[in-house]
RNA sequence: GCCGACGUAGCUCAGUUGGUUAGAGCGCCUGAUUGUGGAUCAGGAGGCCGAUGGUUCGAAUCCAUCCGUCGGUACCA
């Protein structure tokens, strides 16, 4: 019986043009993240399905994508990596605080494929545990704009609040502590929504367009009154951000204390050259996460918006203490590479690279595959990256193969070169754009484009330099 | 999860009121050109028409169910 090849939903192969491009952001961001000191940190894909669960609740399990073993124990893949950093934080004891790590992994999540959103997709986070509010923010909003400053991405938008604020919005506006979780999800909606909609989840609910119905939060007129007076406080300048802040919370006890740490933040990132240009207070932005406690962080692609935030984090300062003992203060945030990606690529910004190989060396000959190997030898081992035929068939289709994977540059080594002492060197571009007016093929053929003869003693020199002068 | 649209070659799509052996363009392979990738020309491969069941003398076409894709909405630790 034959087996259909196929894959499960959510679920795809990344092919080499893909992974090139996906390798070069993930190298440019550990590179940024190793500036910072993270360490790097790898765990399992699987995890007890008790310890995934621990910090989501019952109603999150239902994405978890639940595996077997042997002993037929209850399982499951991680959907993100915070929660197996709170696990090993709390399982090596030895670690010595703070913990500043990096982990770029698969995650899995059972939820509904969207444009940019896999069931299999890859998280690059960085977290520092057992530091409190401060510096170790102000690092993982410095080190965000490093990263996509690093990428190439195009401009971008780093935005945070902090969960304190709007803590302090419920106080100020009368709402119900317990009711605060609901609110910060529906206003996290702002910017996809708007606030009209905003507006009425908050309220009475509605019924969307499939007739689905959105249940209401029953919020009074004021209290909705006070939430938008609260959201009109955007500002780009971050000190006028909190000035605001405090005038309109200057009627909840002790509110000028707990805006002082978002303050010195923003003063530390302002010192550090990281202004309101880039980094915005953006008091509408709430993550959608129940664990929170402290700032929040996410960072957008000013050119694709509609891909959503391909950062996203903050801190959590009770998560580490869901696995018992003391209560263990962590922020952090998170890279998401294949949205990152899936923007660059409609935005044309990445790369379209097939292969790694810089230079194909061609063998002609079959009796002098001998010198076409040592010479493609010396150059693997010069650092080129080196392809070398490696079957039957004609000139012409080993150059094909060069053109179809862009490797940009060929060697020829015949009887002519070898008897000169000679290889000759082809770039493969020079023909695509100076041979378009060439009609016959003979006269193409004969113009040998882009060839140059350089002798065989000198191959690997002149070629890294060519490499280095115009890749 | 809910609502809707759509599933025909690797890709984009034709396919008449249900009627013989299901087509095109692009891509791929081979050759013209045995030491030259493009262009051109000639030829070739590639399909359980998403799956299963039904209606019918007869189904890519009609019906049901399932699966998948896309759009909207919800969720997103």
């Amino acid at each position: 019986m034959k087996i259909k090849p196929r894959l499960s939903r959510g679920l795809r192969d990344l092919l080499p043009q893909t992974m090139l491009a996906r390798q070069r952001v993930i190298d440019t961001v550990r590179r940024v993240y190793e500036t910072y000191g993270f360490a790097p940190l790898e765990t399992p894909a699987i995890e007890y399905l008790d310890v995934l669960s621990g910090s989501a609740g019952e109603e999150a399990q239902h994405s978890i994508f639940r595996v077997t073993n042997p002993e037929d124990e209850d399982l499951g893949l991680r959907f993100d990596l915070t929660v197996p950093l709170a696990r090993v934080v709390s399982q090596h004891r030895q670690i010595p605080f703070p913990f500043k790590r990096y982990q770029v992994s698969q995650v899995w999540r059972a939820d509904k494929p969207d444009p940019g959103r896999f069931r299999q997709f890859t998280q690059f986070d960085i977290d520092t545990v057992g530091a409190p509010c401060g510096t170790a923010d102000t690092e993982i909003l410095a080190a965000i704009c490093d990263c996509l400053e690093a990428i190439g991405a195009g401009p971008y938008s780093v935005r945070f609040s902090s969960r304190e604020i709007l803590n302090l919005l419920l106080q100020h506006a009368g709402i119900p502590a317990d009711l605060g979780k609901d609110v910060f999800r529906v206003l996290d909606k702002l910017e996809k929504v708007g606030w009209k909609r905003v507006r009425s989840e908050l309220t009475t609910g509605y019924v969307d367009p499939s007739g689905d119905p959105i249940r209401g939060l029953g919020l009074q007129d004021a209290q909705v009154g006070a939430i938008e007076e609260f959201l009109e406080i955007s500002n780009p300048d971050r000190r006028a951000v909190v000035g605001r802040l405090r005038d309109l919370f200057s009627d909840v006890d002790g509110s000028g204390a707990r805006l002082d740490t978002v303050e010195s933040i923003s003063e530390d990132l302002e010192t550090l050259g990281y202004g309101s240009d880039r980094v915005v207070l953006d008091v509408s932005i709430a993550r959608g996460l129940a664990y929170y406690t402290g700032p929040v962080f996410e960072a957008v692609l000013e050119d694709a918006p509609q891909f959503g935030s391909v950062f996203g984090g903050g801190r959590y300062d009770g998560l580490v203490a869901r696995f018992g003992g003391q209560r263990i203060p962590a922020t952090g945030a998170s890279l998401g590479v294949d949205r990152l990606l899936a923007a660059m690529e409609h935005l044309g910004r990445c790369g379209s690279e097939q292969t790694p190989a810089q230079v194909l060396v061609t063998v002609m000959d079959k009796n002098l595959r001998g010198e076409c190997l040592e010479l493609a030898f010396e150059l693997r081992r010069a650092g080129v990256r080196t392809e070398i035929h490696s079957g039957s068939g004609r000139l012409g289709k080993q150059l094909k193969r060069a053109d179809r994977l862009k490797i940009p540059y060929a060697i020829l080594i015949g009887e002519d070169e070898l008897a000169r002492g000679v290889v000759t060197l082809k770039q493969m571009s020079v023909a695509s754009s100076a041979g378009t007016h060439l009609t016959d093929h003979r006269a193409w053929k004969a113009a040998r484009f882009g060839q140059i003869e350089i002798p065989r003693s000198e191959t690997v020199t002149r070629l890294r330099e060519l490499l280095q002068a115009g890749g």
